[in-house]
Order: structure tokens, then C-alpha cells, then sequence
DNA sequence: AATGAATGAGACTTCATTCAT
DNA sequence: AATGAATGAAGTCTCATTCAT
């Protein structure tokens, strides 16, 4: 019912309400967010947010699943029988920097993607979002096992644990990179990414198997 | 004045209201966090914790300055100028290995430093932790640097980047370690420790540099 | 304006319409009762309920009068002048068992009307049902007068009373019988009847005038 | 907790918190009863009444409770063991003398006496109040089954039936003597408590058994 | 030194009602 | 004729903070 009247509202609309909601959870996390501050950042009223969403939690849900169904639509992941063991690493790049692209113009949606993992902290919220955050880690660690088949990436450490880590340190490095995005010039911004996935590459490739510390 | 307070007071006391603090901050947040449920659990009144702080930030802060302190002492760091280019890594586990243990024996620690790269998020809360945190910052940067200095952590990525994605990373290994600690036995143990440790090193070793991708 | 437009709706709609705000309204209260759901369980929208009626207090009214109007209808009340002292409480009877078996098979109705005391008690329910609730007491009072005309009911007594009590204990009496009737097997349900009206017989009895205590 | 704390208040406050909040919750039914009202009636704040009590349902709890034992307390109700058949119908008549004045001069007692028959209705209300409506209920059905042992009440009728009826019309009786009260002189005030009184002893009465109608 | 009492501000949520269509 | 959309007001309840003792 609520989702229904929601997606019926006009797209501009939509937009405002959902960029106002993302500002207010990345901001201050679930519980301290305000539907009061939310429905007046968007122009409305709390009792449209209301009669939009089911309540709290429901308006989070929402708008985290938006966001990521935006942003991998957006960024144009390649189809993983695609990939091959010669251009894995260099396609990942690719996605990454279209994400990277993207994001740095829609950056409501890039603070809220930032702010999941610390959602993912607080019970409420976690129980909110828990199948869309279920859905970005499926598909990363299908990407990861991926790799493992093609013999790019490592097989000696457990997934779950190079999932974690790996997921940690590029959202950190996403993270510093958008912060400082603007004191670089294009060469610069181009080293970076590189940088960025040649960090977690080393982290996660295969040819550190076994190699003596 | 609210500081000195708090110092003269029965250690066990501290403890006691230390802990309760740490539990709530880490399980809602800063804002979601609240002063009765604090008081009530340390056994103690709201306004004592009123006499004790000066306000809600001035806890936070507090506790988050009490437990870096005091893991830092536990686990006693090398202190740098000790560390020469063959044991650096070696030592880096050491000090790792020590904290794990440290942090298994006092959970609440732990949970609250887990809960910092959270907090850092919150705008209340930051300006609350900014000098705390601003101190492991600069003691894990400190030793980068020295790694760096000895030819051991690689010099082609911005000292910043590598800072940022090594403690993401970290952060996120030492979660995963500590949840699935008890399914591990001896030796299993000893290995994820290892595994973790270089999947760090993997990203910082300086040796990857200038390698072709 | 509102009446006419309800009269004029579809008689299947209107009651499902009466049927969900006496629901409804019996039990919340009146203040406590939803639009909303009365709406909802009518498969109607709120707009059209405004549609309808003026407000809330005008459903309510509304909602009274045709219940009362059907329960009259139903149970044929026996017009007062073909009364006679010799068949005056076998009649009264007579109404009781129609009443009870109608009710028994509408219970939407006598859920509203068990509602009707505690409406009363409602200010605002009060206003806008106090038409309705005035014609059952004119009622009742003619029939207790008539009673008393032709020397069969008490008249040391104030009848405004009278009225009072026998109108309670007979409601108080109605429930209870309703609550408990399935556990009766038929005999049972007759008797339970007959002690209903002669307890309330009792009370109001002419003989019992002038009796020492 | 909450339950001691509003105990140590000072008595006149309580009074003025329990008088503000029975006039309300009389005037509406417990749903509709408004906590902001009943603070600001009480001259109190809405935190206040929050301190003092769990939620509404437990001012309620406690605001009947109160009602309850300061009326059976100040009305002195006989021993039961202590009637016998020849006064168990005047000590009844005194008793209710004393309530009937009692409660004359405390009407927001009787007016949340009056309204508890209407919360019995309201769920919520039912649960919070349910230990304190079955205590009275209890009483006077002690009373009753003493009276059925003295051979002055009727037993050819189930007890709980009568316990209903005798209760609803008490209580309408009640209602109406105290609204038309100042309507009267003296020895019309006598006459009208005699009257009530009798008419219920009238529905109750051994005498009746197995009269023909 | 320590705390129980008190409260205003603001949290989420519901709801009767209006109105454009 | 009928209703979906929208909202302001008010609902219950929590909470950080102050203060008298």
C-alpha cells in the first residue's frame, strides 16, 4: 500500500523526499534521525511522509533499496560469465570508476551508500534493511567467487573473511577518495583509481598464495 | 572541573559507570543513547552522572579517551624506534595477537571500539571524540610511516589512502575474527590471525610496488 | 444534504457502510473510533465517507438511528393501547424473546446498541446521538406508564427512576444472557428468560407497592 | 517504581493529579482521555505525570485503585460475618446512605465510579483496571452470596446474572439520585435512598422465589 | 558530595478533515 | 458522484538537563 503510493508520486517529488531522508540517516544514523527534519528538509509535511511510508523504518527501507537499485543500474556491472581470468582486474577498474563517476554526481545517494555500514550496526535499522544490504553483499561475494574460479583471486584465506575486508577497505578508500576528489587534477584522479583497486587487488590476489612472508 | 570529578571517584565506581557507558553508546549510537538507561545500569542516578560530566558528549568523550588508553597499555606497542625492517611485521602481529586476546577477555572495550568508526559519523559525536580518535589516527599513521621509513610498507599510494583502507580493513577483519573465534580451535586460531595480518600486509607491503598488475 | 446522499446510495453499500462503523463505534467509543478503518472495513474511501455524511458525529447519528429504527421494525413492538392488564408482562416477554433471538442473529447491532450507555457518557457522542437515544427512552416510558395506567406497574415511585433502573438492569441482563447463551440447551434458554423479565418484573411490579419490608 | 514515586508526592498534589485525571478519563473513556488534558488540569507538565506514572494505562490503574479503596474505606462496609436476617437489608440501606453522602461531597470519586461500567468496555482500559473491577465485583458478590446463606436473596436464579442486573441498576439508581439530589428536601432525600434501595431488594428478594407471575 | 524530582522540547505516529480532480 | 492525496493538530511517550536539598 505505502510502497504503491509512493512510486506514484510525482519523480521530482520523489526525489526530494528520498534525498532528504538520505541526508538525515547518513547524518545522524537511524534512531537519532528526525521525521520531522526529514519531512521539512523535502518541503512536505510529516503527515505525508506518513501517508507515503508505512513508518521509520519502512521510509529507510526504501530508500536504501532505491539507492542501490539506482546505483547498479547506473554503473553497468558486467554479467560474471563474461569476465575472463585476463581482463577480471581490468573490468573491475572499469565499474569502478563509473561508480566512482557517478556517484561524485549524485552524492545524496553516494552519503547514504557510505552510511549502510553503519547502519548496519544499529538493530532497528538493520532489520529495516537487512535483505538490500543481503543484496550488495551477494553480489560481491559472487563477483569474489568468480574470480576464484578464473584463479585471479586468492583461495587460501576464507571468503567470508576477504568479503568483509575487502568490502571495508573499499568503502573506506571510496570514501577518501570522493573526499579529496577535488585537489586532484585528471591525471591525478586517474592515478588514484588506480590506486584504489590495485590496494584491494593486492589484498585479494592469487599470485600472493603461498608466497613466503 | 566536571573531569576532576569523575577522577576522584572510587575506581570500581568508574569502572562500573565506564562499562555501562560503553555498552550503550556502542549498541545505539550517540544520540540513541540514553542517559537513564547509563545511570540505571551502572547502578547509580542521573544525577550523578550529571555531577560526574558536564554533559552527554563530555561521557562519550570520556570513556572513548579511558578505553584507548587503557588497550593501548594492555597491548603494549612497540614503541618505534625499536622496530627495525626484519621484524616489523613480525612485531606487528605480536602487537595484533595481544589485542585480539585483550579484546576477547574485555568485550565491552572491544564492542565501544568498534563502535568509533560509527560514531565518527555522528556529527555530535565527532566533535565529542574528535581529539580521541585523532590519536589512534595518529599513532597507526606513526607507525606507517616508520614501516615506510625502514622499506618495509610501500611509498607509491598517498600515506592517507593506505592509512584509511588499512584501518577499514582491519576493523573489519578483526570483527569477523572475533565472531567466529569460538569455531576455530588452536591452530585454526593461529592461522586467521596470520591470514588476517597479511591480508593487511598484502596491501601495505612494499614490495608490490612498481610490480605490473 | 449528507442524509440524502447516503438514502440514496445502494442499500447493500449503506449497511456495509452501518455494519463497519458499528463496529467500529462499539468497540472504541466514539472519540476512539477511526474513519480510517471504518473506511477501510467498509471497502470504502474516507472521501467518500465525507461524501456522505457531515462528519464523524453525523455517521455516528446516523449509524443510531437506522439500527434502533431496524431493531423496532424487527421485534414488533405490540402498540401500547391493545395492552391490557392481563397480558401485559406475557407480551412484554414476548418483545424480550423476539428481541434477543434477533439479536442473536445481528450481532452488529446489538454490539452498537450495548454501546449506546457507554456513548452517553461521551460529550461529544452525547450530542450527536442525543435525538436517538431520547426516542428509546420515550419509549420505554410510554410503555412503563401504559404499565402503570393499567395498574401493573408500581407507582411509589418516581417513574423517571423507574426508568433508569429497569433500563440498566435490563441491558445488564441482555448481556450477560447473550454472553453466556450457548452454553443453554433450549429448556435452559427459555428459563433463562423468564428470569430476566421477572427480575426485572420485580423491580417494577405493582404488587410489591405499599408491601412492609 | 513509578507506583512509589507518586506515592511520595505530597497529598494534595496527588489529589489534584488523580482528581484532573478522573474527571477526564470520566468525561471520555479511556482512549479518548488525553494525557496533555489531564497534565495541565493537574496545573502538572506532561513529563511530571510521566515520572509518577508508567504510561496511561497505569494512571488509570492507579487513579481507580485509589477511588476504590478510599470509598470502601470511607463508607465502612459491615463485616459480613456480622449481618444476620433480620438487619441484612437495613445495614445495605445504611451503607448506601453513607456511600450516597460520601459521595456527594467527592464527586470526581463518583463520577470515575460511574465510569468504570463504561471502561469495562474499552480493552485497553479493561486490562489496566481488571484487578481492581473484579475486587468490587467480588464484594458485592461476597454480599450477595451472604444474603442467599441468610435466606433473604434469592436462589432461583443463577447468582452472577443477579450480580449483573443488581450492580447495572444500583449503579443507574445511583446516577439519578445524585444528578436530581438538590431537587429534593429532606425527607424526600430519605424517601428517594429508601426507594432505590427497595426496588433492587425488590429484584433480590427470597420472598419472590417461586411466586406465581 | 550526591541525587530525586521535575520539566520542556521534541520524538514517532494517528487522524479528522479538505480539496482538486 | 466519488475519491486519492495531503496535512495540521494532537496523540503518547522519551529524554537531556536543571535544581533544591
Amino acid at each position: 500500500m505505502a510502497r504503491s503510493r509512493f512510486d506514484k508520486l510525482d519523480p521530482r517529488k520523489q526525489d526530494e523526499i528520498l534525498a532528504a531522508a538520505s541526508e538525515e540517516f547518513s547524518a545522524r544514523g537511524y534512531e537519532a534521525a528526525s521525521t520531522s527534519r526529514i519531512a521539512q528538509r523535502a518541503g512536505s509535511s510529516k503527515g505525508s511522509l506518513y501517508y507515503y511510508f508505512e513508518d521509520k523504518a519502512d521510509l529507510l527501507a526504501t530508500v536504501t533499496r532505491r539507492a542501490l537499485a539506482r546505483v547498479l543500474e547506473e554503473t553497468e556491472w558486467p554479467r560474471l560469465e563474461t569476465l575472463t581470468a585476463e581482463d577480471y582486474w581490468e573490468r573491475v577498474r572499469e565499474v569502478w570508476r563509473r561508480s566512482l563517476e557517478w556517484m561524485e554526481a549524485e552524492t545524496w545517494y553516494m552519503r547514504l551508500l557510505r552510511a549502510f555500514w553503519r547502519l548496519r550496526e544499529e538493530e532497528a535499522a538493520r532489520i529495516a534493511t537487512a535483505g538490500v544490504l543481503d543484496w550488495t553483499r551477494d553480489i560481491m561475494r559472487a563477483f569474489l567467487k568468480r574470480g576464484q574460479e578464473l584463479g585471479v583471486v586468492r583461495t587460501d584465506r576464507p571468503l567470508e573473511l576477504l568479503l568483509e575486508m575487502f568490502l571495508a577497505a573499499d568503502q573506506a578508500g571510496d570514501r577518501w577518495i570522493l573526499e579529496h576528489w577535488d585537489s586532484f587534477d585528471e591525471q591525478g584522479k586517474s592515478r588514484l583509481l588506480e590506486a584504489h583497486v590495485d590496494l584491494v587487488r593486492d589484498m585479494l590476489d592469487a599470485r600472493h598464495m603461498g608466497r613466503a612472508p
